[in-house]
RNA sequence: GGCGGCGUACCCAAGUGGUUAAGGGAGAGGUCUGCAAAACCUCCAUGCACCGGUUCGAAUCCGGUCGCCGCCUCCA
């Protein structure tokens, strides 16, 4: 069995054929840093994650490129906005991004190279498309890519070059309207490096190219993004890495669907952003991960606050079963490496739940699978089945390998969102623990009603009881 | 206008030719419990936007209609 995925450049489904044996080369376009990650990165962030994830628990080494796009128009908006420079915004906001990212509990990737560090390689290969005649420099300084010597463009996003609407941005300088920048002269206070054509700075889709095949040569296997990418920087990376070395960019390419927010697309320029550090406020990460999942990675997904906590019920679900069974065990099992993962000797769980990741990632058949799974973890404890229960925990172990979902100790976890929610009720512990003493009392002395009304009240502060063999438990709902 | 996609139960969503259409959330009934909660069991789409067609057989393929979205300009 092969993993296949969508390509966007065939429309098809394609198995996932490394060039090298067991090696995978994934390239995923990150994020320009001038403001705040939302839930439509965390999305494009977590697709990535889950990919690479699932194919290094398949036994795949991935090396693993994410890049910062630190030097742009909207970074050198922003600076001046804010009055500071551009590269302090810049590095402002990567820190931001690895809070978010480390939130989101994605693996670092294996290369985190930033566009400002790799200028030399840029300058490099558009000497090489001006020298081969696919770029012309301007007076101005710019040097732009010219669309209509490379008759393959329009080949990812399946548009004809003639059917294409002139850009917003037109300068007369341009021979086409469609030709994009290569490289931007600077004008008058913004940021430079030197060049052949005089101060500049690189254009987005360059950074890209220079950078992939930098890290993973040409061609390699995976390139991946939002879909919002597909045109024109995705198409215009093709245009150019494919003229300057004559040979294809990437095999496989991988688009993930927009978050929406009332069926309309979550972004900046709307305003109807929620960030990544909003979303941490109010849900774990594993909630917003599970949301996720639960629908394919290249359907839009509409986001709302409501899901999100649908998705925490059912992550608190699937906490719960795996606390119990840990708790007749005396412990968690190993937590599995994620690199062959799913190497393990194959149960029937195992093998479909593989099954469903090979087929385009599908997580949302998975997770089906998963809680089948769970719901048969809990069967197995209520009847007492020690072996079978602890069998079926080491199985949903390999869940957190392979889609980032159930990394945490359950026990530390279902510690967390008590701790969290006993927060939002304004009570302390001390004040739920004397309130439970009171209740038990009463009903030592068989005082039901008294009882009943001390847990309602507690239930309206937002505290529910559980009575078990063990004792009263409570929790935050 | 061009290109791409979507429309499956109360909500979300998987399913892309073949036994009873996954799973989650909400809801209903039951077991357990002093009563609850949790867990488990059962129920919840003779039907997959609509209309035609192909086929022994279609949510799945083809044609048409309606509705919605994305890209075509910065965007994950």
């Amino acid at each position: 069995m092969a993993v296949v995925l969508t390509n966007t450049l065939s429309g098809r489904k394609e198995a996932l054929v490394p060039r090298e044996a067991g090696r995978v080369r994934l390239y995923w376009c990150g994020v320009t840093v001038y403001s705040r990650s939302h839930v439509g990165h965390a999305r494009a962030l977590v697709t990535a994650d889950v990919l690479c994830r699932y194919l290094r628990a398949r036994g795949l080494a991935v090396t693993f490129v994410r890049n910062f796009t630190d030097i742009d128009d909207k970074i050198i908006r922003r600076a001046a906005e804010v009055g500071i420079p551009a590269a302090e915004l810049a590095e402002r906001e990567i820190r931001a991004f690895a809070e978010d990212v480390a939130w989101l509990r994605c693996l670092p990737p294996t290369h985190e190279p930033r566009a400002t560090e790799h200028i030399p390689a840029m300058l490099a290969l558009i000497e090489q498309l001006v020298a081969a005649g696919f770029a012309y420099a301007v007076p101005d300084g710019s040097v732009y890519f010219r669309v209509r010597r490379f008759p393959a463009y329009g080949k990812l996003s399946h548009r004809r070059l003639d059917d294409m609407e002139a850009g917003e941005e037109i300068d007369a300088a341009k021979e086409d309207a469609r030709d994009f920048a290569l490289w931007k002269g600077a004008k008058p206070g913004e940021p430079w490096w030197s060049s052949p054509w005089g101060r500049g700075r690189p254009g987005w889709h360059i950074e890209c190219s220079a950078m992939a095949t930098g890290y993973l040569g040409q061609p390699f296997e995976i390139h991946g993004g939002g879909s919002d990418l597909v045109f024109p920087h995705h198409e215009n990376e093709i245009a150019q890495s494919e003229a300057a070395a004559g040979v294809p960019f990437a095999d496989l390419w991988v688009h993930n669907g927009m978050i929406t927010t009332g069926a309309e697309k979550m972004s900046k320029s709307l305003g109807n952003i929620l960030s990544i550090g909003e979303v941490a406020a109010q849900a774990p990460a594993e909630a917003l991960r599970l949301l996720f999942l639960g629908t394919h990675y290249r359907t839009p997904l509409d986001f709302s606050p409501a899901r999100l906590e649908e998705s925490g019920r059912a992550l608190g679900r699937l906490y719960e079963a795996l606390a119990r069974a840990d708790e007749v065990a005396g412990g968690p099992p190993p937590a599995l490496p994620v690199d062959g993962a799913l190497a393990e000797p194959p149960t029937p769980f195992l093998t479909e739940l593989c099954a469903a990741m090979d087929d385009d990632l599908n997580a949302a058949r998975a997770l089906g699978l998963v809680f089948d799974r769970m719901r048969e973890l809990n069967r197995v404890l209520d009847a007492g089945d020690r072996a079978a229960a602890s069998a079926i925990r080491r199985e949903l172990a390999a869940v957190a390998a392979t889609t980032g979902l159930l990394t945490e100790v359950p026990a530390t976890f279902l510690e967390t969102a008590r701790r969290r929610g006993q927060e939002r009720t304004g009570l302390s512990v001390a004040e739920i623990d004397a309130a439970i003493a009171a209740r038990n009392d009463a009903r030592r002395r068989k005082d039901f009603r008294e009882a009943d009304a001390i847990r309602e009240r507690l239930r309206e502060q937002g505290i529910l009881l559980e009575d078990t063999p063990s004792g009263t438990m409570w929790k935050a709902g």
